[in-house]
This record gives C-alpha cells, sequence and structure tokens, in this order.
DNA sequence: CGCAAGTTTGACGCTGCTCAATCACTGTGG
DNA sequence: CCACAGTGATTGAGCAGCGTCAAACTTGCG
C-alpha cells in the first residue's frame, strides 16, 4: 500500500482521483489499471446515453468532457454536471429502469463502458475500492447541492465566477490545468448558458466583464483564471466541498466511528 | 416475505416508504420497527444539526419535516431538500469531516438519531434494506437534478407548482394526504421563497395568483391542491423521478442484469 | 472560398427584486 | 378582557437584472 500523499505513480485519472479518497495497494491499482483497458472513442457531440434507455453499464471518462443534461418540453435544458477524466457516471444508476437524464459528449472523448456485474465484482474484491466510490458519488452529491445553490442564490456574474473555481480544481485534481492556470475548455456559451440557468446574450455579456475586470481570459477553447482568489472571493467559492485536500484516511475515519456514539 | 403490492400493514413511514422499494420480510419490518423505538421529540426552529459539525449519526424524520439548507456570507440562504416523515438524512454522510449544509427542523418533530455503526451493522444482516437504503439515496440525487432544473430554468409559477406536485406525491406515500388532496404544509413563503430561489414578496404574489386561478387553497397551514393535472401540466412535473410506483422487484432487477452486457 | 457554428451587439421590455409600509394573526402579560 | 409585541402575509411604487428578438460579425473547417 503506497501511504497518502505518496500517490501511485500513474497517469491513469481514475486512479489519480480514487487515490486522493483512499490510499490504493498495488493490486487494487493493477485491477482499475485493467479496467481502463477496454476504452473506446467516441466522437464529440454524441450521447453516451439518452434519458428512457434502460442503464446497463457505467461508463468512465478517461479522455475528454461529457456532461449530464435534462431536456424540458418547450426546449430548454439544463446541464447538471460536468464529467472529465477519471470520473465515473453514477455508479449505481444501473439500478434505475430507466435514465432520467442523458450523457452526452462536449469533446472527442475515450471512454471505457463498464457493464454492472463488473461493477459489482470489483467492488467485492476491493472493499476500498468501494468506499473510494462511495466518496465519490458522495462529492457529486454535494456538487450537485452546491450548483442549486449558485443557480438559486448567486448573480450572474458570481455563478459563472463559482463554476470556473470548480472546474479549475475539479481539472487540476487530474492534472489537466497548467502552471498559468489555464486549461481546456470545451465549451460553447449556450453551454454555460443552460449550465447557470442565463441566457446566451447574458454569458456572453458576463463573460465580457469578466475579461475586461481581468479575471479570466479566454481564446481557442482555452480558459485562464487570471485572478483565482478573487473569483474564489466574488462567487463565495470554497473547495471543502470537492474532498480534494485530504480526506480522512480509513484509519481515521474508523477510529472516528469505533465508539458508536 | 410479503409480496409486493400487498405492503406489510404498519403506519411506520420507514417501512411504508422502503417497503415500495423492495419487499420487506417480516424480520425486515422488525428490525425497522425497532430502529424507531429510541425515538425524541424536538421543537421547531432548532437544528438537528449544523454546518461544520462532524457527523456521527443518521437522522431518521418519524413525524414533521426537516429541511437541508445552506446559507451563504451575505445571509442569502438555499432549501436543498425537505425531509418528511420516513426520510433518512443521507445515510451515508458520515463518511464526510465536516457536515456542508445544516438540517433544522420546520415543525415540531419526532426524530430517532441512528448511531453510524447501527446503520452498518443494520446493512450487514439485511442486504435488502440496504439496497433500499441505497434506492433512496438515488432517489434523492435524482430530486435534487430536479430542483436544479426546476430553479434553473422554470418561471416562478412554474417552479411553485412543480414543487407542490412533488410534496404532495412524496406525502401521499408515506399516508399524509387526505382524499381532497390537501396536506399539511409548515412552511412560511420565506421558505418557498429560499427553496425556488424567488423573493418572499414574488412568492406571495404567486401564490395569489395561483388561488385566484383555482389551483391550490390554503389555508392555516394546509395546501389543497385543487388542480393536479394542470399543476403538472403547467411546470413539467412527472413523477417518474420520485420512483413511487411499482420500482423493479429484486427478482426483474437481477435478472436484467445477469447477462452482463 | 464559403458554409455552419458560435460569438457579439443593440434595442427593448418583462420578470422578478428592493424598499418600505400596512395588515392579520397569535400568544403574552397586566 | 385588552393592549402589546412578534411573526408572517400582503401591498404598492420603482427599477434593475436579465431575457427576447434579430441582425451582424468571427472563427473553424472542408
Amino acid at each position: 500500500m503506497t501511504p497518502a500523499g505518496e500517490p501511485y505513480p500513474t497517469d491513469n485519472p481514475l486512479i489519480r482521483k480514487l487515490g486522493r479518497f483512499v490510499p490504493l495497494s498495488g493490486a487494487e491499482c493493477a485491477a482499475l489499471e485493467q479496467l481502463s483497458a477496454n476504452s473506446r472513442k467516441h466522437p464529440a457531440g454524441t450521447d453516451l446515453i439518452v434519458e428512457g434507455d434502460k442503464p446497463k453499464a457505467v461508463f468512465l471518462i478517461l479522455k475528454g468532457w461529457a456532461y449530464r443534461y435534462k431536456h424540458l418540453a418547450d426546449g430548454r435544458r439544463q446541464i447538471m454536471a460536468y464529467l472529465i477524466p477519471g470520473d465515473l457516471c453514477d455508479i449505481q444508476i444501473f439500478l434505475f429502469e430507466k435514465m432520467d437524464h442523458s450523457i452526452g459528449l462536449l469533446s472527442d472523448a475515450v471512454v471505457v463502458k463498464i457493464p454492472a456485474a463488473e461493477i459489482l465484482d470489483l467492488m467485492d474484491r476491493f472493499p476500498r475500492i468501494e468506499r473510494a466510490l462511495l466518496w465519490g458519488t458522495l462529492v457529486d452529491e454535494a456538487t450537485l447541492r452546491e450548483w442549486l445553490l449558485n443557480v438559486g442564490q448567486r448573480f450572474a456574474l458570481q455563478r459563472v465566477a463559482h463554476l470556473f473555481c470548480e472546474l479549475c480544481v475539479r481539472l487540476s485534481v487530474v492534472g489537466l490545468v497548467d502552471d498559468a492556470e489555464s486549461f481546456s475548455l470545451p465549451l460553447t456559451q449556450a453551454e454555460l448558458a443552460d449550465t447557470t440557468g442565463m441566457t446566451t446574450v447574458h454569458i456572453n455579456r458576463t463573460l465580457q466583464r469578466m475579461r475586461k475586470e481581468q479575471l479570466i481570459a479566454m481564446s481557442h477553447g482555452r480558459l485562464t483564471i487570471l485572478d483565482f482568489e478573487r473569483l474564489a472571493e466574488i462567487s463565495g467559492f470554497t473547495q471543502t466541498y470537492l474532498h480534494t485536500d485530504g480526506p480522512p484516511i480509513e484509519q481515521r475515519l474508523r477510529s472516528r466511528l469505533s465508539p458508536p456514539m
């Protein structure tokens, strides 16, 4: 087992992410590495699964961006999550009869399709991985709550700022942010609008303002965070809900729970 | 084991709710019944747990209403869930070091505080209960997505209509809606506002409009749905995400998964 | 080079917010 | 039994944030 803080040397995004939740042994890493073997390329713009489908497998994103979304009858759309390398699309969603939302690709992507049975088997064999997956689910849920807060209570500029802070932190966990706090952002303004509950026109004006105020720079599908501190202050962003920084090692958790009270 | 569709006769809201997810045996019902033994009364307005606390237990609501919420620095508040009888407050939340939100009581309530260890034990002994709890978590998450869609994309009247439809369905599952589609709603307009991302003033005007249009009636903390069909149509509500109607029995699910493809 | 997709701009106005006052209800103490 | 206070509901006036519509512009790409 590699001690916490000394991650298993890998560029596998899943191992990188889960390794932050629980320390992973060599065997566990190998199993995860093996999972990633049967990857397939999918082109941008296609859907991995759409509302109404029977979910039979879980998708693991290795490269590229996916997003979770839902349409209303009148054409309005709400984006409910972005899935980046290392993210699993709802580990337990196969319990549902039908998908209640769709998952689409924002860029060309490398994706692993994992049959439900295989996930169950993996969790049986490696309880620590199961625990890490559970962590991941909890973080997804906390993120969803944060998005609700964002859309429900904040102003346009705050919403966008908060989103950018979150993405920056999440992407840096999987090594996709460079030293200049710059990263690939394969989103159109329409997608940003449907994420934050705004219109494209207003997103456009908000982005312009952010550029004028030296908060960000955008070009060629890359976003550069010029002033993370100020973005975080403006939007009230704190990264605790993402649980990226040293979550409790199993040991610590167990001792906290052992005296049942 | 009682066959599906012929529920174990009880007025225990937890059994009532879980029994809809999976068929429960007598032993399982007894275990759940026993859980509910150590209940305590809590007065309205108090918090069960607040942001920053270390979660060590799970709360089960037996009577009354609770709500999950989060404050911003400037005093704005977003309500992120309502918890009604039979609801558990985040079964796995004890994995987190600190609560990232608070849970408060909207009415006098009867609540069971279940130490994390006891929950784990229950899940060990009764896999079917574990499965039902997992279902519950998935439904919570689906509900959160629906709320995000609501707040992000719909107009004021639609938001309120959708919320009322959801509450009506959820409350009727635990037997809290009478024949006239009327139920106790211990919410102030301020709370409705913080749920839907609106102001109290606008909630007030929206409710007036709904009353004038014969959609609802409100008095003495009770809400009567006068025209559920139209409310649902206006807001685009469909109850599928709540998974109240005949979710797959274990058998069906297992056969669907067995050929791993 | 020319199309398609995405971005930007302007004019206009609706939805929903702010502020601030008044009203209604309920429980309290004298 | 009533004055009083506190909480929540209601109202009005004014306006700001953001949406709508429609057109022009820019960029990527075969």
